[in-house]
DNA sequence: CCAAAAGTGTTTTGCCTACACCCATGA
DNA sequence: TCATGGGTGTAGGCAAAACACTTTTGG
């Protein structure tokens, strides 16, 4: 391995001599489109679904792809995000955090596109989808495939982020209606991360963390006993929320 | 918000019509230059430490800087992340993993360019660095400050991560020699997580996995009765390891 | 009164924790 | 023989897991 090699400019050091003129340097560079991708993760009737739409492209005919955009040149990644979700679905109170970076040279058929992979959770119900472009719906996550570029991968990798995700962090809150019954939350769990719970170690679970609030209310219009409601109380979580300690593999 | 805006192609479906010229759409995206940049931690001297040169550019004159170079046009990200490794440590079987981009568009003074972080773990033992490039050093990840672009973030963010998965895969014997002590394996667990742990029930940890192979051989030029000294069965680790679960936060 | 789901407690088990003494080696 | 760290076991507490019956509501 030859590290006198003078391709690479960064890792460089010609003579000794710092590089006076960073934005020559920077403009020598080779440079690549780079997009943000959303999976917006939503819950309803019982399933994990993921916000998506047809392709524009033909070369991805009939295909489904993740909700994208150019990242602009002035904009942060995150905001990118954040402003294709507000774009697709109206909402700007909404969860979003980075999963991974996707930068395959033939991920794209037009040419290489690097793009950011962003995950997003909210409750379907907050908000109708009232813009339908490309046949803009919701998917089951389970019956997902011809998905356009590497979008399946996409998917499947911020699927594996939530699971892991949801079990450390009170994630759930998101997808579900502000008012819940335990009910409700059981469900999220037993479908995202695909087991079976027992119910009365899982309410005992909850309560003992002591970060759902009682509201004193019930579900309506349920056809057999109502379930008292609980919303979670994100301050206490805040304000409490332990440091993890534990080996375990 | 008006969702037939039309600035945004990969949003845009043009009258239903799909786009065929995906090369000239992709052409006409403003385009970004990309770097991986390496966090490549080690484990010395009951120390966690980093490996920096010095910056090139005059605008960071004096400062610290990770390992990074652009990433070449047909080539992977991570495939990137491991032509700098092999130029900078000249190993090539090192761990790597992907920890997250960064894309603000004021992280480098030459004009945006985004990064994508690699965290890397190696036996600083298993290399000499022979190559002095720009002040190539171990830096003790303690003392960090006064680093070029946003790196004091990606090693703060490649370190909270390392401390998170350290402890959930076993990631600590790629910092170690082939061959350790358990008192090795428990100096490098307490530096990272910066807690002290109590010396019997780690042994009964470690112990009880089943994942330590006994070598029956001792630990030597040591001052002191020398310990035993164990490699870590991988292969046994991958056919058993286990679906974690639980709810916990 | 029937169906459907809500709500509730106890026992067992395994794991983490706390803790103290003897042993082997080199100097 | 001394200093240094290596090596070991046990008891208590806590949290997870397993497990079944009664209650409430709507139809």
């Amino acid at each position: 391995m030859n590290t006198t090699d003078a391709t690479s400019p960064l890792l460089r050091r010609r003579n000794g001599k710092l590089i006076t003129d960073a934005r020559a340097l920077v403009a020598s560079y080779p440079a690549v489109p780079i997009t943000v991708d959303c999976v917006i993760f939503g819950f309803e009737e019982n399933e994990l679904k993921v916000l998506l739409i047809r392709s524009d492209l033909q070369y991805f005919e009939g295909k489904w792809s993740l909700l994208g955009d150019i990242v602009k040149e002035t904009e942060e990644l995150e905001e990118a995000a954040y402003r294709i979700l507000l774009q697709r679905t109206g909402m700007n109170d909404v969860f979003l955090e980075q999963v991974k970076a996707f930068g395959s040279p033939s991920r794209h058929p037009g040419g290489r596109v690097i793009t950011i992979a962003y995950c997003s959770l909210l409750n379907i119900k907050h908000h109708e989808l009232k813009i339908y472009d490309n046949e803009l719906h919701w998917h089951n996550v389970k019956n997902l495939n011809d998905m356009a570029f590497d979008h399946k991968e996409v998917v499947d990798e911020s699927y594996n982020w939530l699971q892991k995700r949801i079990q450390e962090h009170p994630l759930a809150f998101n997808l579900l209606p502000e008012k819940f019954s335990l009910r409700e939350l059981q469900n999220l769990y037993e479908v995202i991360l695909g087991v079976e719970l027992d119910r009365r170690n899982f309410r005992k679970k909850f309560f003992s963390m002591d970060f759902l609030i009682d509201l004193d209310q019930y579900e309506e219009n349920v056809p057999h006993r109502p379930g008292k409601l609980y919303k979670f109380n994100f301050e206490k979580y805040e304000k409490n929320k332990k440091k993890w300690f534990a080996i375990d593999f």
